[in-house]
DNA sequence: TGCCAGGCGGGGT
DNA sequence: ACCCCGCATGGC
């Protein structure tokens, strides 16, 4: 199947906005080449959007698909807020000028937003980095979208990837074994499930807390935060794991169970946006290795890294 | 080789 | 409210 243009369009942008930076940050080769980056928009009656930089502070984007007409204010509302080119962070830039652990990223990374994605891909990545690596944990969902995933053709751009639909996963729970998710294969399935019967539905993922994705076996307080700031832009309650809480504690010289409340009181309402973001500033480094950065004061991305990092993992996997 | 990691739940106190 | 352990898999 082969999808094709229904219409293009211009996006204006009005906040500080870096594009090649927000469409690299954890994503996969399928879906950001350097310049052009593919958002998956449905994934049942295959539609995408492609997207590249027009000018200064425009984006032009495609929507593709196989029918001829889709509903495109919808799609287009869609693409505005995965690409976050509405979101104000002035707030937050105000914070991370002054903060210890930040202040030397901002004149790298300023403008990069979060590219949000559904909360049921959020919940798979989230499910991923569950005692695992940053590494092992990519790859797993790479393997998840390879195997399970549909592939489909998109007209100038080629190949890609669309993530797996729960429905996908329930009725090939063996091709799960070779994705290689070890026990979080039972979550996934359970979160698989959860959609299925509308337990969990896509259409009110801007309403969930984190209170209703834990009921959910194997979600805990972390994936749900996580799944929350990816899928719905809510950063009130900060993902914070035990790489983020050893990273607070020595910076911040609190003890590591009063980790989350110095989190809270440094970044108030964006600190589940900075819990991602730290993630990027110290290159997802291994924590031993994050701690040596934060020591030597390396508390910025190293862009041009031969090494998988989030802003490289597109070149990659 | 034999640890152990960007969690989690279940069992103990 | 706290410990503490086992858990699949990959990486070193």
């Amino acid at each position: 199947m082969v999808l094709q243009t229904i219409v293009t369009t211009i996006l204006d942008i009005k906040v500080d906005y870096d594009f090649k930076l927000t469409a690299a940050a954890y994503n996969f080769s399928w879906y950001f080449n350097g310049k052009e980056l593919l958002i998956p928009l449905s994934c049942e009656e295959p539609v995408v959007a492609l997207v590249k930089e027009e000018s200064e502070k425009q984006l032009q984007a495609r929507i593709l698909s196989m029918k001829k007409e889709v509903d495109v204010d919808k799609y287009l509302a869609k693409i505005k807020f995965v690409l976050g080119i509405e979101e104000d962070l002035k707030e937050f830039y105000n914070i991370w000028a002054k903060d210890k652990l930040f202040r030397k990223s901002l004149g790298i990374l300023k403008g990069i937003h979060l590219r949000s994605t559904s909360l049921w891909n959020a919940l798979l990545i989230g499910i991923c980095q569950q005692n695992a690596s940053f590494k092992q944990g990519w790859k797993m969902l790479a393997m998840m979208y390879k195997i399970l995933g549909k592939k489909v053709t998109v007209e100038r751009w080629g190949m890609t990837y669309l993530p797996p639909s729960p429905r996908d996963i329930l009725s090939n729970i063996n091709l799960l074994k070779a994705c290689r998710l070890g026990y979080r294969a039972g979550t996934v399935v359970n979160v698989a499930k959860a959609f299925a019967n509308n337990v969990l539905s896509e259409d009110k993922s801007s309403e969930y807390v984190e209170e209703d994705l834990v009921k959910v076996k194997g979600v805990g307080s972390y994936t749900a935060r996580l799944a929350l700031v990816l899928a719905a832009r809510k950063y009130e309650r900060p993902p914070i794991d035990r790489w983020l809480r050893k990273i607070i504690s020595v910076v911040y010289k609190v003890p590591e169970r009063l980790a989350e409340e110095t989190w809270v009181k440094i970044w108030g309402k964006w600190g589940g946006l900075s819990s991602v973001i730290t993630t990027i500033i110290l290159d997802a480094e291994t924590l031993s290795n994050a701690l040596a950065r934060v020591a030597k004061g390396r508390t910025y991305p190293i862009l041009e890294s031969k090494e998988m990092t989030p802003l490289t993992l597109w070149k990659h996997v």
